[in-house]
RNA sequence: GCGGGGGUAGCCGAGCUGGACAAAGGCGCAGGACUUAAGAUCCUGUUCCGUAGGGAUACGUGGGUUCGAAUCCCUCCCCCCGCACCA
């Protein structure tokens, strides 16, 4: 038979569902599931680690559907927020490493012609967006994937910008949107803020705010405060000078309050952008304050302020207070010191932790790091700190704060200081950094940033309430779950820049794109109806009327002048779809997607409306390594049909890991797979024309194949409705395949072509979900109809029969016996005898077969003494053979012990036994020379083997 | 440090509500069948010992509970993730 082509399978399969529309989901049916998965970012190509979660939501969607559910799988397309508008503003500046790259994303999808004109469109960020949008369809088209298309929308269309605000207005009204101060990485030069995409390396390196607290030291001959700034105010206690680099420049300034501040030029000009009031008075030269004094602000010491390389002008304030009982910079500084100048300083310890005598000079002896230019002075600082936070404790130098861990004490610390007007707070980038454009990256304070407010009790009341009626898969995120909800507290749901949904409140401000991408599910139900309203029809009233069920559709038909049995049919399909029945993704959205989907939900909706599970699955890696675009090693969604055809990839989804595994994608096994997928579609081929076997001509060989099979489609339903698609996959493919396989050597090649097709349809069935292009070519070969919407057939309960499996259990652990023997009696067999056991021996083997206790193993000795094997032999021996348990487990079936008429059984396979081994076969003759015979147990006959 | 997840054969990876476990499945490797050959496919083997279906040793380490432990409890070692506003 000429070999299938995978390709235009695959091809013709996709276009015929898209034609006949029948992923296409409507309202109607008394089942009906609605499945979402995260809309992708259109920023650039999907990979097959993106395609891991899309695939098993479309398994899910399509095994759901088997179920005779009325599905809906819908999909839409995230254009909100910073990168796209990024990307596009480097193209139009054309910044070649930007352009290059999109040159390669490009080059996926287009011909080399077009590809330029292409990437010089993107200069518009809609552009960037739609032409993903259009390839990300095309990919998932190209997948498989049973979606209803006629629902997409992107998150800037003008219809979704009113739902966003309508949400926005739900949550002011509930007192949830605040107004607070932010710090934000900013850059000098574009003066707006900048994301990951504006930062040369931001995608390798992330730049964070890190908030530093700054210490005013008066400086005993001025009117100024030297300013040091740290992260670790805690060891303000054991400070003993002050680090000056006396070849950076220094300011003062005033600053609000009308206090001077010196602090270092670079950070004068970062506190601009920090404070509201910033007045500059005069520069300095750093070496100017050496040797000069200032009072430790809590004990009122004089410490002297010295110079120091290691301090950098442009990270913090350019001053440093020193600690070097706890700090290996100051320690080291401070010996250079002394050895330079004959500058004696002691150390003052003020935290406890074991393993340390003064931790800073023990790590530095420790490591061997001997002068400030070392670089490992960092690593030290890192391991120091990681100790002291977790382990240590404040000492009596620290008054009230003695005895406290530092993890619990250092927020207490710091407030205490801010209280006593001693410390402020200070941003600073957590690397430096600059945009791709090469401008300066700092910290901005945002004075009036909005905030969505987390923290009232009665929100987080009913998020826990909303978790705990919802099924989790894998179950342990539930309690994962509740705990986010719990420290969940203020977030930014603002930005100045970006692309979204205008901020109803202020203007000049965008729904930041984590914050518009809560509750959109619903907006799946109603979309495709909502684009032939005008834009201006959807108010607050309207989804007030069709989420909340407000006000009645007359008078909403006559405010927005629209048509009542319109507003009436767009509120009966999101009555009918809605709740989410299944949200699948993956875990890192579990702390910020996935919460304020839940959240959200439990704040706007009725509690009927609320989610009903959540499902996630693992990342995928490559040959064992993450995949990222910097490392080169992604494989674009795109290829995956030319590569390795996808029903493959699919297959490898779904039976590789379970979900909550890593998948690795390894060549090898798409390859293995690849082979086992090959044979699959072979059985399939050489069965469709073939006419099945008949009930009448059944022999045991067919009943136990039929047995096997349905058992295992019993079993991999089951599976497959708790989410477990590995073990069903594994179960209907792998093991399906090897019973197959053990059926043709045990009958023929033809008759398995016979018994394969008495399966083929129902097996067709439950595979569909997973593989389903080949499902649906052979299924066509037999019916006028497709595949992906069949249901379930009835389970052919009758043909699952323990006694045929058990028989043929038997029997391969007898030949698995004699070959042991033979193997290791090295003989070509003769003649074979077999005996099995006696009567009394299944006596007393039906008496222990399900003893609660071993105390009944005495009574089942009575029964009778035999001479050649004592009545105590064989009982031990029966008990290894059954592993009895002690207590009966309920649970799991004993399937070690049956009943089975030996004789019977071995008469009827005594031609097969005799094939098998070349040679005669006796049965419980009476010559028994060496005595075998008394070894016979039941379901263990005794073999004797003559040469 | 706290919280979560792990450590199973040459590799990947099941099992882990205690008993069917020398340990599924796959890969790799070795031998065989088929083939002019290669590939594909199929069979057999893949801890050690054993001329009768057996025995010994094994699931990070060291203990414990039990008739019985990869599975339960405790010690220790090692790896991964999170630790707070950050997308």
């Amino acid at each position: 038979m000429a070999a299938m082509n995978f390709k235009e399978i695959e091809d013709k399969w996709q276009r015929r569902w898209e034609e006949r529309k029948i992923f296409d989901a409507d309202i109607g049916g008394v089942k009906k599931f609605f499945l979402s998965v995260p809309y992708p970012y259109t920023s650039g190509p999907l990979h097959i680690g993106h395609g891991r979660t899309y695939t098993l939501g479309d398994i899910i969607a399509r095994f759901k559907r088997l179920q005779g559910y009325n599905v809906l799988f819908p999909m839409a397309f995230h254009v909100t927020g910073t990168p796209i508008l990024a990307i596009a503003d480097s193209i139009a500046k054309g910044e070649e490493t930007v352009v290059a790259r999109y040159n390669d994303y490009i080059a996926i999808y287009e011909g080399a012609a077009k590809v330029k004109e292409i990437v010089s469109s993107f200069g518009k960020p809609e552009n960037v967006a739609h032409f993903f949008a259009d390839r990300i369809s095309d990919d998932f088209k190209r997948m498989g994937y049973s979606i209803d298309w006629r629902r997409k929308f992107n998150t800037t269309e003008p219809m979704y910008n009113k739902f966003i605000e309508w949400q926005f207005k739900k949550l002011y009204d509930k007192g949830v949107i605040t107004k607070g101060k932010y710090p934000i990485t900013y850059s000098i030069d574009d003066k707006s803020a900048v994301g990951e995409d504006d930062i040369e390396d931001g995608d390798i390196t992330k730049v964070t705010t890190i908030e530093h607290t700054t210490i005013k030291f008066k400086l005993s001959d001025m009117d100024s405060y030297l300013v040091a700034a740290t992260l670790r105010p805690e060891t303000i206690f054991g400070v003993t000078n002050l680090w000056i680099n006396p070849a950076a420049r220094y300011v003062k300034v005033k600053v609000g309050g009308g206090e001077f501040w010196i602090v270092s030029r670079e950070a004068a000009e970062k506190l601009g952008y920090q404070r509201e009031e910033i007045e500059t008075m005069e520069e300095l030269a750093g070496e100017y304050f050496l040797g000069k004094h200032v009072k430790t602000p809590i004990d009122d010491r004089e410490v002297p302020v010295l110079s120091a390389s290691f301090v950098d002008a442009d990270v913090g304030t350019g001053v440093v207070y020193s600690v070097p009982a706890h700090a290996p910079y100051d320690y080291i500084a401070l010996e250079d010191l002394r050895r330079a100048e004959g500058v004696e300083i002691a150390p003052i310890r003020i935290i406890d932790i074991e393993g340390y005598e003064m931790p800073a000079k023990d790590i530095c002896e420790q490591m061997g790091i001997e002068n400030q230019a070392d670089e490992r002075l960092e690593e030290a600082t890192q391991r120091i700190y990681k100790d002291e936070f977790y382990r240590g404790v404040l000492n009596e130098v620290c008054g009230d704060f003695a005895g406290v861990k530092i993890a619990a004490i250092k927020d207490a610390v710091k407030d205490w200081l801010k209280g006593e007007k001693i410390a402020d707070v200070f941003y600073e980038t957590s690397r430096k950094a600059v945009t791709r454009g090469g401008g300066k990256v700092i910290v901005a304070v945002l004075q009036d940033q909005w905030f969505i407010d987390y923290t009232p009790k009665w929100w987080k009341d009913l998020g826990h309430k909303l978790v705990d009626g919802m099924t989790f898969y894998p179950d342990k995120y539930k309690a994962y779950m509740h705990d986010i909800i719990d420290w969940l507290a203020f977030r930014p749901c603002a930005r100045k820049r970006g692309l979204g949904t205008e901020f109803p409140f202020e203007k000049g401000w965008i729904i930041e794109s984590l914050s518009d991408s809560t509750i959109y599910m619903a907006m799946y139900t109603i979309a495709h109806l909502l684009r032939q309203l005008p834009v201006d029809a959807l108010t607050e009233s309207f989804f007030d009327y069709v989420f909340l069920g407000l006000g009645d559709a007359e008078a909403l038909s006559k405010a927005i002048n629209v048509d009542a049995t319109i507003l009436k049919r767009i509120k009966d399909e999101y009555e009918y779809w809605y709740p989410n029945d299944l949200r699948h993704t993956a875990p890192p959205h579990l702390s910020n997607h996935l919460v304020f989907f839940l959240m959200h939900h439990a704040a706007i909706f009725h509690a009927s409306k609320w989610p009903k599970a959540i499902t996630l699955n693992e990342l995928m890696i490559r040959e064992g390594r993450k995949m990222s675009k910097s490392k080169g090693n992604v494989i674009p969604l795109a290829d995956v049909s030319e590569l390795y055809g996808v029903d493959i990839y699919r297959l490898y989804c779904a039976i590789n890991a379970d979900f909550a595994s890593v998948v690795n994608w390894r060549e090898q096994d798409t390859e293995a797979l690849r082979k086992r997928f090959n044979t699959l579609a072979e059985l399939f081929e050489g069965s469709v024309d073939v006419e099945a076997l008949k009930e009448a001509e059944f022999t045991h060989t067919d009943r136990w194949l039929l047995s096997k099979f349905y058992r295992r489609l019993q079993e991999s339903v089951e599976r497959f409705d708790a989410f477990r698609i590995r073990e069903a996959g594994i179960n209907m493919l792998f093991n399906v395949l090897n019973d197959i396989r053990y059926y043709e050597q045990r009958e023929s090649a033809d008759r398995r072509k016979r018994i394969v097709r008495n399966i083929l349809e129902d097996w067709l069935i439950i595979l569909s979900p997973i593989v389903p292009h080949i499902c649906e070519e052979v299924w066509h070969k037999l019916h006028d109809s497709f595949i992906s919407v069949q249901t379930l057939p009835e389970l052919k309960v009758e043909f699952i029969d323990d006694r045929v499996e058990h028989e043929e259990a038997y029997l391969v652990a007898l030949i698995g016996d004699i070959k042991e023997i033979l193997k290791i009696a090295r003989i070509k067999p003769g003649k074979i005898y077999l005996y099995t056991a006696e009567n009394w021996k299944w006596e007393i083997f039906r008496a222990i077969k399900d003893l609660p206790d071993r105390d009944k193993i005495k009574e089942a000795m009575k029964i009778r003494k035999d001479n050649l094997l004592s009545t105590v032999d064989f009982v031990k021996q029966v008990m290894k053979n059954l592993s009895l348990k002690k207590k009966a487990l309920p649970k799991k079936e004993n399937t070690l012990y049956f009943e089975l008429d030996e004789a019977e059984v071995l008469a009827r396979e005594r031609e097969y036994l005799t094939d098998e081994f070349g040679c005669e076969i006796q049965i419980n003759e009476a010559y028994d020379p060496k005595g075998k015979k008394r070894f016979a147990i039941p379901l263990k006959p005794a073999i004797f083997v003559v040469e």
